[in-house]
DNA sequence: CTGAAAGCGCTTACAG
DNA sequence: CTGAAAGCGCTTACAG
């Protein structure tokens, strides 16, 4: 059973191949061609089942109908959920995507890139890692559609969708402070990615808004490959080293570690502490009620970021105030049990 | 900035683009074309950054390098981290992968082997959903390349790489029987898919083999569809009406419900109940010391189903014990703290 | 050893 | 209204 062509469905139709593509293309009004004609093309085209080639339409009209998406680590639910998302509005638009992971590796990340120019992909959404602003710069020079997403590049004017960090830490922080807590510590992690940047540069301006005195000491900033149980341990020699009654944790991964710490000391959260955490998916809901958490909209994320890629691909105008979409994340707590 | 083409490097080097493809596909010895014009060649291509344009390449050579990954969800933890690794192996071997989700849904399924067969993919690897049946058939009928994996069309001859979910299932009894447990409950859920079945006959085999009485009372099937709460609820009454001193859990997702009723009722694990779970991910190794995990290989699952197509779009002869592989998994536990 | 030509399957000006 | 032709960028027989 061999594929059938263009050229299959213009000799039963008793066209020419053109023909066929103008109807196929929606053009038989355009081109005047008859309803009769018309009809029995598209009758034939169905019966055979003809599909066109994406590869030649590709090569002939400069299109691919294909989005490129790069993250960080498409095993990671947070990465993954987003994918999933962007996946299905872009089938919705008629797009697929090719995805890869760049392990937060800029020499990974190039390479990627690289391997989707090849496929001639129409757009790149990508989470970039530090190092990968020239090859960013260069597909901005080439005039490619591009949007970054979760994070993006100072300096550079690449359009960006981003999770409203301050305003979380700010909803968190302002949660806790009206149900009384003002000794509150903040874990994160020492890596130099602008979003971990702007959720301690929230908590800061919080206390220092609201006039609390700020403790270094209860901040604590987890390396970023350390051992699990080692982290673990760390972490609860910080919380019962300190006084304070509330924990934020910049992370899920570092929430999770951190309710370790603290069923290894044997508080009882909120009695003995509360504790609050930025979270990609539904971890907390799922297994720990009486934790608060800062839920990222991982949905708007993605859509937002496929809607800005469309403008560009279809060449919708863009005002530099465009540039940046922030999204809201939103405050989802569950008493105890 | 123009793209560079094929054209520009000959005209560049002083050749025709003929001679350019043949030394940049390495045919240059083949061709006997001399060592000096090759090297020109290459030196040229390189100072222009020359990328060969995927689209154009593909149509001629009716290979696009492609393979098309069709999951049931691409944000669930497991197939997430199949769908990297065989990212990472295929792009090893020069393939990009292009996934989607069929939501356990046929009519979806078929949708993207239809989208995927218009981007002329070189090979599909699949996690089929039923009803998909006839579609494959089709895929095999026009000698498409194509494996399915941790599910398989029983009666259909196609290749694919299965969980030993018996074998699995059978190490986690043995682990409990050995230790003295012999009254076993088994959480499962009422879904008609293959390997659910496996794991459930898992449990009864073992049972009969060890002449250990079956109390079908001690099974549970939990509905697909059940709201979490409503599942936990019902959990934990089926905990607290039976006798039973251990429970296997048969997927992940069942495993957490359950520690939610357990929690409820306040028992300890292991004291009170033993908890044993097939696990698609580190889940439970990270919250629950002392729960014992059946571990589903996924990396070597993702190789073998890559291994298995590359054979196919390579040619490679298979017999038929070639077609189903079975990858076994393995048990970790971790005594409570 | 090298060059000219055909062709992969389409779409789209262009001529009738 | 319809048909013949060019061309997207490459690869690969084929002729010299």
């Amino acid at each position: 059973m061999k594929r059938v062509l263009i050229k299959d469905i213009a000799s039963k139709a008793g066209v020419v191949p053109s023909t066929v593509s103008l109807v196929l293309n929606g053009k038989a009004k355009e081109m005047r061609i008859s309803d009769s004609i018309a009809e029995k093309i598209r009758a034939v085209a169905e019966a055979e089942g003809y599909m066109p080639n994406g590869i030649a339409v590709s090569l002939r009209t400069g299109k691919s109908r294909i989005l490129g998406l790069i993250v960080e680590d498409i095993s990671n639910v947070f990465f993954a959920s987003l994918a999933k998302i962007i996946e299905e509005e872009a089938n919705l638009l008629g797009y697929k995507v090719l995805y890869c992971s760049t392990e937060n590796d800029a020499q990974k990340g190039v390479e990627l890139i690289k391997m989707l120019s090849q496929t001639q992909v129409d757009g790149y959404i990508i989470t970039p890692s530090p190092g990968m602003e020239s090859n960013l710069k260069q597909l901005v020079i080439h005039k490619k559609p591009l949007v970054l997403m979760d994070r993006y590049c100072p300096g550079l004017d690449i359009a960006h969708v981003l999770v409203n960090n301050t305003k979380g830490i700010c909803l968190g922080m302002q949660y806790l402070y009206e149900k009384g807590y003002d000794k509150i510590a903040f874990v994160t992690i020492d890596l130099e990615q602008i979003q971990m940047q702007e959720r301690l540069n929230g908590y800061l301006n919080f206390l220092k808004d609201n006039k609390i005195a700020v403790h270094n000491e209860w901040i604590y900033k987890l390396s970023y490959h350390y051992e699990r149980e080692k982290a673990v341990e760390e972490l609860a020699d910080f919380i019962s080293g300190h006084q304070f009654k509330a924990i934020f944790f910049a992370t899920n991964y570092l929430g999770t570690i951190g309710l370790e710490s603290i069923k290894k000391l044997k508080l009882k959260i909120p009695r003995d502490l509360a504790v609050i955490c930025f979270d990609d998916n539904d971890l907390f809901r799922l297994y720990d009620p009486g934790i608060t958490i800062v839920k990222q909209p991982v949905i708007n994320i993605a859509k937002t970021a496929v809607g800005l890629l469309m403008d560009q691909i279809n060449g919708r105008k863009m005002d530099s105030s465009y540039s940046q979409t922030m999204i809201e994340p939103s405050l989802i707590q569950r008493e105890s049990a």
